[in-house]
DNA sequence: CCAAAAGTGTTTATAGTACACCCATGT
DNA sequence: ACATGGGTGTACTATAAACACTTTTGG
C-alpha cells in the first residue's frame, strides 16, 4: 500500500537535523507530508508565517533529490487524531506514519483520544539527543494500541533549541539562515555562539516568592422585623480600616489557629448573641496588592476578604451594643453610605437569601422549635417582597408537602382565630432537598 | 400617678454602691424593682443563682427602712422594651422609670426598637465614676424622644469592677462578703487588694498577630466529551504536596501581583488552551494552621485555598502535555483515587454546574458561535444525564423563550435531515436572567 | 355585633410530560 | 427504500395564581 509519513515540527527555526530527517524519511516512504506546527502553549514562538516560510525555503532545494516530500500547511492542527482526518481525506486509504520526536513520547498517552488515534496510524519515533527512550513507556504504548518503530536514524544532533541557544547558524541551512538575518527574527541572537546553559522551560509559571495574605472574614448579617416588614443588615460604624465611609460589614481577622467558619462564627457572636441561626460562605476578594495592611510581618501582606451571609431571629438577637458601639440593624431599603465593595456583596448576599429561601429549609433555623404558618408566611414575604404568592396558596403548598407536622397546640396572637403550631419535620423534608423552588 | 423604677443590676457582686442607690431610689419612688440581669456576652459571669441570692442578701435588710424595695427575678430580659413590657402586665398603668448607668448611655441609640421604647417610660441615669455623660449624647437622645432625668446621688463610689479588681471586701455588705467567702465564688482574688489596672474588656478578641496565608487556586475544569456521553474533570497526577494521592486537582499559588481571578486564568492556561469558556469562583477552605507549606517567610504560614470550576469546550481543548505530563481528563463516573478535600469539591463543583446550566446561559460561552438544537440539547443531557426532559420539548421550550435566533444556515452532520444553526441572542436573554429554571 | 386573623375551597390559565408523527438527507 | 437525525403537533396532567368563602377568636 501507498505509504505517507506525516511530520509536523514546530520549524522554530528549521535546521539541518530536520532537512536530515526528511531525506531519511523520503527513502522510506513513498510521500513525506510536512508542515510548520503551532503550539499555542509556546506563547514567544515566531509567527506562523515566517516558520513556514523558512520550511519551504528548506524543502524546495530537496526536490532535486526527492521529488515526494512536500509541504501541506493544511495539514497543521494541534491534535494529531484531526490531522489524520484530514491527511485521509486528501489521500483515501494510504499507510500513514506519524512521525515524531522521542522527546513527545512520554506525554503521547495523555493526547487527545488517543485509543481512537493509535489503531488508525502508525508511529515513528525519531531519536533526539538528550531524551532517552523508556522501554516502559514503549511497552505501555504498545499495550494501548501502538504500532510504533523506532527509526534507526543517526542524522546530525541539532535541533531548533541548539540554534536559539547557540545563534550557531552553522545549524541551518544557508537560505533558512539568510531569511533569519535579513528579518532581525532571532534578535536576541548575536549571531556568535553563547554559552550552552539549561534554560528554564518556555510558558514557565512566574517562580517568584508566593504573596502572603492577612485573611479576614466579613459577615452579611440579616434579620427580618416581621412586625415592620423589614428586612434588615447589621453593619458597624466606621471600623473598616481602607475607608473613610462611615459604614461597614462586621468583619475580623483569622486568627492563627481557626478556621474561617470558626472566625466567622466568632465575629458574630461578638457583635449578637443569639442561640439559633442559619450561616453560610459566600465569596472571597482579594485586596489590591497596594492595599497593605499595618503588621509586623514586613509590609509585603495582601489582604484577602471570606464573606459569609448569616440570618438570624430578630426577635432573639441581642446586639452588643456594649463593646461594640457603632453597630446597628439597617433597612435594607434604607443603607447609609457604605464601602463600594461591601455593598456589591451586599447585593450578591441578598440574591442568595431570596434564592436559598426559595428551595432550602433555611427559614427553620431561625424560626422558634414551633411556629404558625402565618410567621413562616410573614418571614417570607418580608424578605422576598410584595409579589411573593398569596398566603392561602403557600399554606396549601407546604401543607401538601408534608414536612410541616401540626403539633395540635393552638396560640392566638391577639385579635383574630387560633393558630395551629407546626413542627419542622427534617426527615421528611429530606426527599424534596436540592429540588428546585419548594417554597416558590 | 404610682411611680416604680426599674433597676437590673448584673450583681457580679452587688455592692454597697448598689445599696446606696436602691435607698436612694426608694425614698423618690413608690416601688423599687431590682433584679439580677444577665449579659450573654459577658461569658465569665458569676452564674445567675449566685448572683440573684447576693442580690437578695442585699435588699431583704433593707425592708426595715424601706419595704418599697423588692426583688423581681421575672422582670429580667436581655432587652428593656420587654422588661417595660412585662412590668406594665404586672402593675398595669403606672409611671415607669428605667434605671440605668451613666456607662450605657452611649449605647442608649442602639438598644432594640429604641424608639418604641423611649415615649414608654422615663430615664434615670445614675453618674457612675470615671463615666462623664456627653451633653451631645444626652441632647441626641431627648432629640429621640427621652424622657431623661441625671440623678443628683451622691453615693459611695464603689462598683463591682472595683471589687473583682481589688478583692476588697470592704465594697460589700457583710452578708454579701461572707456568701463570697463561703463559696470561694470569685476565686482569683487573694482576698487582699491589688493594684488597680486597666484591665481588658471581657469577651475581647484574642489579640494575637493575625495569621498569615499562602493562598492557592484550584481549579475544577469541567468538559464535555458530546460524543461519548461523558462529563469529564481534568486532572492533575501526583502534584499535591499535602498527599500521597495520586490525583488531584489542577493549582497554583497565587502571585504577589495577582488577583485571584487572574490567577484562575493562569491556572487554566498553563494546563489547557481554549478559546472559550466558563469561569466561576465556587468556595474557599482553609487548611489546618499545622499544614505549613515549605517556605522562606517562615513556618507560621497557613494555606488557604479558592475553588474556581471552569466549562470548556471538549472538541477545542488543547491539553498542555509537554509541560504538564501527569494532566488528563477523567469520566466524571469513573474517577482514580484522589484527595479527600478535592473529592468533596469536585462533588459540589458537579452539583454547581447542574444548577447553573438549569437558570443560566453559560452553555452558550463553550459552544460555538452558532450552533445546532441537538448540540445544546447533547450538552445538556450529557451532563445533567438521562432523566433530562426529551428532546422535542426542551427545543419547543427553548424557541418559545426566543433568545435563540435562526441564522438561516443549515448544517448537515453525517447522516440526517440537515439541522439549523442557531445563534444566542444575550439581549433576548437578559429579562429571564435570575429566573429560575429556564432551561428545565 | 364587627374586625381580624386562620383556614378551606374553586376556577382558570399555563407549563411540563409523553408521546406519535412528519421531514430531509446519506447510503 | 430505509435508517438516521431534525423538526412539529397533540392530548394529558400537574401546578401556579387569583379570589371567594368559612371559621374562630377578641373587643
Amino acid at each position: 500500500m501507498f505509504s505517507i509519513a506525516l511530520f509536523g515540527t514546530s520549524a522554530d527555526p528549521p535546521t539541518l537535523g530536520h532537512q536530515a530527517i526528511l531525506e531519511w524519511l523520503a527513502l522510506h516512504f513513498d510521500r513525506v507530508a510536512v508542515w510548520a506546527a503551532d503550539n499555542p502553549f509556546k506563547a514567544k514562538q515566531i509567527p506562523l508565517v515566517h516558520r513556514q516560510a523558512m520550511l519551504q525555503l528548506l524543502v524546495t532545494p530537496m526536490h532535486e533529490r526527492h521529488r515526494n516530500v512536500e509541504l501541506y500547511p493544511e495539514l497543521s492542527h494541534p491534535r494529531s487524531l484531526k490531522t489524520l482526518q484530514q491527511a485521509r481525506q486528501k489521500w483515501g486509504s494510504a499507510e500513514f506514519t506519524l512521525v515524531v520526536g522521542s522527546d513527545v513520547v512520554p506525554t503521547l498517552l495523555h493526547w487527545y483520544r488517543v485509543e481512537e488515534l493509535l489503531p488508525q496510524v502508525m508511529l515513528l519515533v525519531i531519536p533526539r539527543p538528550g531524551t532517552a527512550l523508556s522501554p516502559v513507556v514503549l511497552q505501555r504504548l504498545r499495550q494501548a494500541g501502538a504500532e510504533l518503530t523506532v527509526a534507526d536514524f543517526e542524522g546530525p544532533q541539532v535541533s531548533s533549541s541548539y540554534y536559539r541557544q547557540t545563534g550557531d547558524s552553522q545549524a541551518l541551512p544557508a537560505a533558512v539562515a539568510n531569511y533569519i538575518q535579513q528579518r532581525n527574527l532571532y534578535p536576541d541572537l548575536t549571531g556568535e555562539p553563547q554559552s550552552l546553559q539549561p534554560s528554564p522551560e518556555s510558558g514557565d509559571v512566574p517562580a517568584g516568592q508566593p504573596a502572603t495574605f492577612a485573611v479576614r472574614v466579613d459577615n452579611i448579617i440579616f434579620s427580618v422585623d416581621t412586625d415592620q416588614n423589614c428586612l434588615l443588615v447589621l453593619l458597624n460604624q466606621g471600623q473598616h480600616p481602607s475607608t473613610s465611609m462611615n459604614w461597614s460589614l462586621p468583619g475580623t481577622l483569622v486568627q492563627p489557629e481557626e478556621s474561617l467558619e470558626a472566625a466567622a462564627y466568632r465575629n458574630l457572636a461578638e457583635k449578637l448573641h443569639v442561640e439559633k441561626l442559619y450561616l453560610e460562605q459566600l465569596y472571597t476578594v482579594s485586596g489590591p496588592p497596594s492595599e497593605v495592611e499595618a503588621t509586623s510581618m514586613g509590609d509585603n501582606l495582601r489582604s484577602l476578604s471570606v464573606s459569609y451571609f448569616a440570618l438570624v431571629p430578630y426577635e432573639e438577637a441581642v446586639l452588643n451594643t456594649q463593646e461594640h458601639h457603632g453597630i446597628a440593624w439597617h433597612p435594607l431599603n434604607a443603607l447609609p453610605p457604605l464601602v463600594a465593595q461591601h455593598k456589591d456583596m451586599l447585593t450578591y448576599a441578598h440574591r442568595r437569601l431570596c434564592n436559598k429561601l426559595e428551595y432550602s429549609p433555611m427559614a427553620f433555623d431561625v424560626l422558634p422549635e414551633t411556629f404558625t404558618l402565618s410567621e413562616l408566611y410573614q418571614l417570607y414575604r418580608t424578605v422576598l417582597g410584595a409579589h411573593f404568592s398569596d398566603y392561602s396558596n403557600f399554606r396549601s403548598r407546604l401543607l401538601k408537602l408534608g414536612f410541616l407536622a401540626d403539633t395540635g397546640q393552638k396560640v392566638t396572637r391577639g385579635a383574630g382565630r387560633p393558630a395551629s403550631l407546626y413542627r419542622f419535620d427534617a426527615e421528611a423534608f429530606a426527599p424534596l432537598k436540592d429540588k428546585p423552588l419548594v417554597f416558590v
